[in-house]
DNA sequence: CGAGAGACTGTTTAAACTTACAGCACAACA
DNA sequence: TGTTGTGCTGTAAGTTTAAACAGTCTCTCG
């Protein structure tokens, strides 16, 4: 398995970030000479050593001799992440279905995965089993947004409501009951909230 | 307004398609070279003129003295329909807000455009106000699907149910009623089938 | 304190790339 | 019957890019 992003220094995550929207923006990947305008580099060296070492991180492909050679490891499509395992982070490799091309700025704030959803606990909301949840990745929320929670090992999506230490997780249909957690005896994971929804089928 | 892609050559949309797909799949347009190759020319030239007539209708953007400077001037993505006018094709460019960049195959059978939905006839369905629906262009429908019709130069989303020559468009939220089309007297036009669905937040 | 990694400056060279010029063959067309 | 548009060959600059080499400065870590 190539090396994590989490393993990029803060300025090589910034350069990786402007290949990326550089590549969004205007379908051809930059030049060295173009990052060191965008970056305020006097020297192309200054570019092309952080090239290679997002190269070897695995971040991007470098392919020799080729103007504007630079290949995003990772696909331009979002991670589609299905039945959650206990214990292990919901974007561990082995939950990652497939990916799905479509832009992630589709979603205001960006989406960083999708997460396919079980059961009609959220129908009313027009969130139907099976389709699938646009999620941004922020553990810090307000009351009535739709979260991604993890409540004893077990990823559940709900609308969110916080009174004191204690966090209300609503259902949007009658048929289920909230899920109410005390913060204070036991653990409560916010992975994200929902800023979008894809339907694959027309049901 | 530019010409219209139809106005191209054989040759020349064959071009057009191979810059897509270069795009597509390695994340950067080919070069002047790199279409000889994959033509069969023997001249740079070859390539050079192609592309100077696809920018001279408008299919393609060129950059001066830019490698690779070539950038495609309609987006991959899907076109979104607003509100739709009374008596004009439903994908008239008047019509088409934006391009949503996703990918058609995303849904089964392939979405065509997106059309942006108004009101709650259809809630218990989970489609709400301002979701997007992906439609595939299709005429021939079978009861029970989602279909966008055109009645009396009116675009609605309903379920379809047909008995004979009478035709109920069925919403989808009891504080609506049915609309009865009898298609001996009065003109009913299906502009395609609901594929799938997109929302655009978190509610 | 010394070593190594990260983040650069500055310079040079070869290869990749664009783009101009000068043609040829063929079909459509008026 | 000539003219125009399309689709090419072939060659040759001249510019853009990639990528090498040689350094500087500043942290952090053992």
């Amino acid at each position: 398995m190539p090396p994590r992003s989490e393993s990029l220094t803060a300025r090589q995550a910034e350069i990786l970030d402007f290949i990326r929207q550089t590549v969004e923006a205007e379908g051809r990947p930059p030049t060295r000479l173009e990052l060191c305008a965008a970056f305020g580099f006097r020297s192309p060296n200054a570019a092309e050593s952080h090239l290679r070492a997002l190269a070897a991180k695995g971040a991007i492909l470098l392919e020799e001799g080729r103007a504007r050679g630079i290949r995003l490891a990772e696909g331009p499509g979002l991670p589609l992440v299905g039945r959650v395992a206990a214990g292990s982070p919901i974007l561990a490799s082995e939950h990652v279905e497939s990916r799905l091309q479509l832009d992630p700025t589709l979603f205001s704030p960006r989406a960083d995965y999708l997460l396919r959803v079980r059961g009609m606990s959220m129908r009313d909301a027009g969130i139907l089993d099976g389709d699938l949840i646009a999620v941004h990745r922020q553990s810090e929320v307000r009351n009535g947004q739709i979260v991604v929670a993890r409540v004893h090992d077990d990823v559940t999506v709900k609308t969110f409501r916080r009174s004191g230490p204690v966090v209300e997780l609503l259902p949007a249909n009658p048929d289920f009951e909230p899920i109410v957690v005390d913060t204070r005896a036991e653990p409560l994971d916010i992975e994200g909230i929902m800023v979008g929804l894809i339907r694959q089928d027309g049901h």
